[in-house]
DNA sequence: CATTGCACTTGCATAATATGCAAACAGGTT
DNA sequence: AACCTGTTTGCATATTATGCAAGTGCAATG
């Protein structure tokens, strides 16, 4: 039909097989590939088995559906590995988490939203699902906010267009002017808050992760229900704690010492 | 060439580029890939694009060099809370990690071999990398022999073969007897050690997991450097506690009683 | 600065391979 | 037992991947 560049149609419907499986549809039937994706159930079985004989995806023969295989946890512990920022946040994070009881977290900018590369739950926000590898808007998290620092005015509007931006609770900022505001401020101090701003009930502190080149390349974040952060009372402590934080990965990412402010 | 069943022969290949990647090899050129399964440099530079478009993989322009890409990420946070023992195990083991300081794992049996699920190191043990997905012999390593629990001699030896097993210390159990009696103690007492058998310098102790059916899923562990863990003067009270947890993990897996010896 | 070498990409003709249809099959339900 | 839904498989066709060879880009070397 219609090639892109030079690219193999069959391999790219088997990756786009791949993505249909999500957090909120971790298994599916042939049929629902084949729909999934506009493809006929016969070429849609195919893939399926093709990919479940290489252990990247796994069947269940009693129920006919299909999950994520072994494979894939594997070349995800890799994929892992090979970030630097990995390397250099996981023993920050798991310290962080365990010394305040908070969930930490770190995440990189993917394009339009924010990917979490780890995510330690301390023991006052026990959780039982890992947010690894998941995305979320920038505008509405604190480590979004992070990851926008270094962004003109026309760069976020480049990325996130002149609309307003979605609202997911009535605190969620979605005025354009307002976020410049809001990153301004979190500019100034040197960390980002957000609070019921993605979800009710839900507050978080983050500060931006640099690399040798100065650029801000991923953010870390202290997260936790509203009682269990309190950041009503708490914010100058954790917000050193956080700074602090933030600098050990950037350091240990080369980052050698702040840019002036022009040039 | 000669097509196993039914399959999809550039789709194939194309999963097999992707577990080229590995720990020890983490990115790769074009004509790495092309030798490494024998296929052209064309076939394998078309194979690669495909993988970079759909964000499975991706390429530094200036070295040439492919590695794994985000969407990898994203996928193995999806398997990850697809799987029913990650879910139980995710706050019992950041919990160990942090009431220790000691590394905390879960794994499965995947085969010959165990595959990391989880793994958390505490502040005595701290760690730059992640276990997670990687995979360890099962004979060697403390959760190994809580998979193989179950098994009977015979059993094993169809999985492992009947030759005497890889040694990776001069501490490594290399015979099937040997096995037999270690496992038939670790049976006994509820719980597996591993001392400087993979590794060492290293030590773990390690319990099996049960799920519904009463069939070992899972093992949980504690490891560490050996004086960290000190499994000399605490293996008594690392026990009780890795034990404790196992069953934790096991009630939340629908484990309902020990099954009696015969029937 | 020009030259050589290496590695990767791309155009094109050929042949291998994926596809869709239709029939067979399996599992569960009425 | 017959039906319905969903899945697998055989087969002929044409779409699609492949290998070759030329082209391009980059870096090291003379």
């Amino acid at each position: 039909m219609n090639a892109e560049r030079s690219t193999n149609q069959s391999v790219d419907r088997a990756l786009s097989v791949l993505t249909l499986f999500t957090s909120t549809s971790p298994s599916l039937r042939v049929s629902d590939v084949a729909s999934g994706l506009g493809l006929g159930v016969s070429t849609a079985s195919r893939l399926l088995a093709t990919l479940e004989e290489s252990g990247f995806l796994r069947k269940d023969s009693k129920s006919q559906r299909y999950e994520l295989g072994q494979q894939i946890i594997s070349l995800g512990g890799v994929a892992l590995n090979n970030e630097p920022i990995y390397h250099n946040s996981r023993a920050v994070t798991q310290r962080l988490a365990w010394e305040l009881g908070l969930g930490a977290n770190v995440a990189v900018r993917q394009g339009t939203v924010l990917r979490y590369l780890q995510n330690v739950e301390g023991p006052m926000a026990p959780k039982s699902y890992t947010l690894l590898g998941q995305t979320n808007p920038l505008h509405a998290t604190g480590m979004g906010k992070a990851l926008m620092l270094d962004l003109s005015a026309s760069e976020r509007e480049a990325l996130l267009g002149s609309d307003d931006l979605p609202a997911y609770t009535t605190n969620t900022i979605v005025s354009h002017s307002d976020l410049e505001v809001e990153l301004q401020r979190s500019s100034e101090r040197g960390y980002c808050t957000e609070i019921n701003e993605l979800a009710l009930g839900r507050a978080c502190i983050a500060a931006p992760i640099r690399d040798f080149t100065g650029q801000v390349v991923a953010a870390i974040s202290l997260s936790g229900a509203l009682s269990a952060i309190n950041l009503s009372e708490r914010e100058t402590e954790l917000a050193r704690i956080i700074i602090e934080a933030a600098d050990t990965i950037s350091v240990a990412s080369g980052y050698l010492s702040p840019q002036p402010q022009h040039r």
